[in-house]
DNA sequence: TTTAATTACGAAATCGTTTTCGTACTCTTC
DNA sequence: GAAGAGTACGAAAACGATTTCGTAATTAAA
C-alpha cells in the first residue's frame, strides 16, 4: 500500500487502466457516471500520478527554469517574484540555476538543460557576446527560450528589457543639470547587453552636452567583490571635482557609499551618485541615493508570459512574425545624491 | 535524428541498450574498451539520459524543493545561495515554492509535493503552529525534509535555526542600556517560531531588568504591507519618551524607518530602533541601523547539508539519536540607530 | 581433461503513465 | 432487420532508462 498509482486504482475499482486515466483526465469516452466513482476514489485514496511517468509519455515536464547571475540581488529577487506569479498560476514548477556572473557556468547549466528536463528557459545571459553556441543549440532542440534584462542580441530570441539606452541618456542629463562636470560610468563588465545600452545612453548625453572626452571616466569594476572594492577605491582616490557618477548597477553603488563612508568623501556635495537600482532603502540612505528603477516584478512577468507562449506555440507553424521584443520603462526618482 | 537515446546509441555501436547503459554508468560488467567507445560515441553525439526515464525507474528526481515566505528579502535569498552552494555540487536541481507567507499555500505546495517529484524539502514555514497535518504526510510518505530558520517545533523534523532567544536578549539588553524607557517589540506574526523566540528573548530581558510592563509593548503588524505599514504608523503616533524598538524582522525596521521619515521621528533621538537584518545597507542608511544579522549562507548550507544527508540515509535504518538541531549565532552590530 | 569460476554481454521485465486501436454493445435509420 | 453510427470500455504499445537474470566464452582450478 506503499504508494497509490493508476493501477492499483483500476483494481480497485473493477475498471482498466486506460478507461482510469481518460476518466481522470475527463476524456469524452468515458461516462459521466465512471468519472465520479473514479474521482471519487482517486481522492478518497489520495491519488496523485507520477510526474516522471507523466513527463516521459507526454513528453513535457510542466518546469521552467529560471537561469540568473546572481539571487540575492533585489531586482534578481523580483523578477523572481514575477515569474512565479505566472508559473504558479498555469502549474509550472520552477528551477532556479544561478551561474554567479561565469559565462562558462552559464554554458554548462544551458548544456545541461537541452536533456529536456524543461519545457522553456528564462534567461538573463552572463555570457560574454563572442559566445553563444550554447544559445544556437536550444535552438536547434527546439527548446523555448526568453531573455530579460541582459539578453544576447545576436540571437533571435524573445526579449524584455528596459529603455536602457533612455534612461541612461537620462540619467546623465540629470548629472550635468546638477553641475558636474566630470562623469564616470560605472561598469561590470563591458560584455553584457543591458549595461552597455546604458553607456551608449550616458555617452550621448555627453556628447550632446559637448562634455570634453577628458571629462568622460569608465570605471570597469568587474564581477568579484574584493576586487571591485579595490578598482572603485583606486578611482576615488584622487576625485575631480565636481564629480558624477552614474553606476550601473545597485551593488557598485553600494560600494561606492561604503567606500565614501570610509575615505570620507562627502556625498553630493564632493561626489554625486546616481544608479540603476531596487533597493528598498534608497530613500533611506545617507545621502538619499538617486535612481533608475526596473519594473522587476512586470519584467519576470511579461518574460513568462512570453515563454508561456512559445512553449504553447511549439511545434505549430509560426506566422512569419517580429520576434516579440519587450521593452519596459525605467522610472527616474531624484533623491539627495545628486543634489545641487 | 532529433533526440537522442540509448537505443539509437546502441544501435550505432552494435550493442545492446542494457550494456550501453551499464558502460555509461561505469559498471564493473563492462570491460574498459568497451566503455570507452560507448562514451566517446556518447559525447559526440552530445547524448543525453532522459530525465525522466531516468528518474521513473530509479525513483528519485536528483531534484529538492525550497518552500520559502517570499524571496524578494534579503535572508531568504541569501539563504537559497548557501543551498544552491550545496545542491550544484551535488548536481541536484533546486525548486523554487514561494507560499507569500499563506499558510494554505504552504499546503497546498507541500501536498503536491507528495507526489514524488522531488526527493527532498527545505521549509521555512508560513504554517501556523495548529496545521500540521501536511507535515505527518511528509513523515507518513518518507520524504526527507529539513526546517530553517522559521521551524515548527511539534514536527520530529531536522532543523538549523539560529539563537534566536539570545539574540533577542542581547538587543533587548543593548536598548535597555541605552537608556530607553519603553520597549516595543515588532512582530509579523504570534504564529512563527523564530520569532517568538526573539519575543521571548525580549521579555526576558525586561523581565531580568525589571522594567515595568506597563512599558512593555507587543506591536504585531502583520504580513500585509499596507496594513503593516498603518499598524506601524498608528502605533508612533503618540510616542513615548524613550523608545526602544526591537525589530523582529528588516521588512518592519524598514517601514519603521520610512514611517519616521514621514512623520518626522528622529532616530536615535527620540526613537531608538534595532532589527533582524541582512541588509547590505544598514550601515549606510540614516541613521546607520544596529542589527542582529543571521548567518543566512550558513544556514542554506547546513540546511542543505542536513537534508541531502537524511536523503542519503532513506530507508537505512536509523540509529536511535538525537535529531539534527543546529544553531547558529547571530552576530549584534551596534550602529548609530540605537545610539544614546 | 573436467569442473568451476570469471568475464562480458544481451533479452526482457520494469517504473507509471498516456494513447492508439480494437471491439462489444446499443441505438438509429431506411 | 441489416447497415451504419455512436457509446463506453479494454488490451497493448509506447515513452527511455535501469536492472535482473541468463548465458556464451574464456580462464583457472582440480
Amino acid at each position: 500500500m506503499e504508494n497509490m498509482n493508476i493501477k492499483k486504482l483500476a483494481k480497485e475499482l473493477n475498471l482498466s487502466v486506460s478507461t482510469v486515466s481518460k476518466a481522470l483526465h475527463d476524456s469524452y469516452e468515458i461516462k459521466a457516471e465512471t468519472k465520479e466513482k473514479v474521482l471519487a476514489l482517486a481522492k478518497q485514496l489520495n491519488y496523485q500520478p507520477n510526474p516522471f511517468a507523466s513527463s516521459l509519455r507526454r513528453n513535457s515536464s510542466k518546469t521552467i527554469a529560471v537561469v540568473i547571475p546572481e539571487i540575492a540581488h533585489n531586482f534578481f529577487s523580483l523578477v523572481i517574484n514575477g515569474i512565479e506569479s505566472i508559473a504558479e498560476e498555469l502549474k509550472y514548477h520552477v528551477l532556479i540555476y544561478i551561474t554567479h556572473e561565469i559565462p562558462e557556468k552559464e554554458e554548462q547549466i544551458i548544456r545541461h538543460l537541452l536533456n529536456g528536463r524543461v519545457d522553456g528557459i528564462l534567461i538573463s545571459s552572463s555570457g560574454t557576446s563572442n559566445n553563444n553556441a550554447h544559445y544556437h543549440e536550444l535552438v536547434q532542440k527546439g527548446i523555448p527560450f526568453v531573455f530579460f534584462d541582459r539578453a544576447n542580441f545576436d540571437i533571435d530570441a524573445p526579449r524584455v528589457t528596459t529603455d536602457d539606452y533612455q534612461a541612461g541618456f537620462q540619467a546623465t542629463e540629470h548629472l550635468i543639470k546638477s553641475q558636474c562636470k566630470h562623469f564616470a560610468f560605472l561598469s561590470l563588465s563591458s560584455q553584457m547587453s543591458a549595461i552597455n545600452h546604458r553607456k551608449d545612453g550616458f555617452l550621448a548625453a555627453l556628447k550632446q552636452y559637448q562634455i570634453q572626452p577628458g571629462h568622460v571616466h569608465i570605471i570597469e569594476a568587474g564581477t568579484d567583490e574584493t576586487l571591485s572594492f579595490q578598482i572603485i577605491r583606486d578611482s576615488l582616490q584622487t576625485l575631480p571635482e565636481s564629480m558624477g557618477i552614474f553606476s550601473s548597477v545597485e551593488k557598485l553603488a553600494i560600494q561606492t557609499y561604503h567606500i565614501c563612508k570610509e575615505i570620507n568623501i562627502r556625498i553630493p556635495k564632493q561626489l554625486k551618485i546616481i544608479s540603476f537600482s531596487n533597493l528598498p532603502t534608497a530613500a533611506l540612505l545617507n545621502p538619499a541615493l538617486s535612481t533608475l528603477t526596473q519594473p522587476a516584478f512586470s519584467i519576470g512577468k511579461e518574460a513568462a508570459l512570453l515563454l508561456f507562449q512559445s512553449i504553447k506555440n511549439k511545434g505549430k507553424i509560426q506566422p512569419i512574425t517580429t520576434l516579440p521584443n519587450i521593452v519596459l520603462k525605467s522610472t527616474l526618482f531624484i533623491r539627495e545624491s545628486t543634489k545641487m
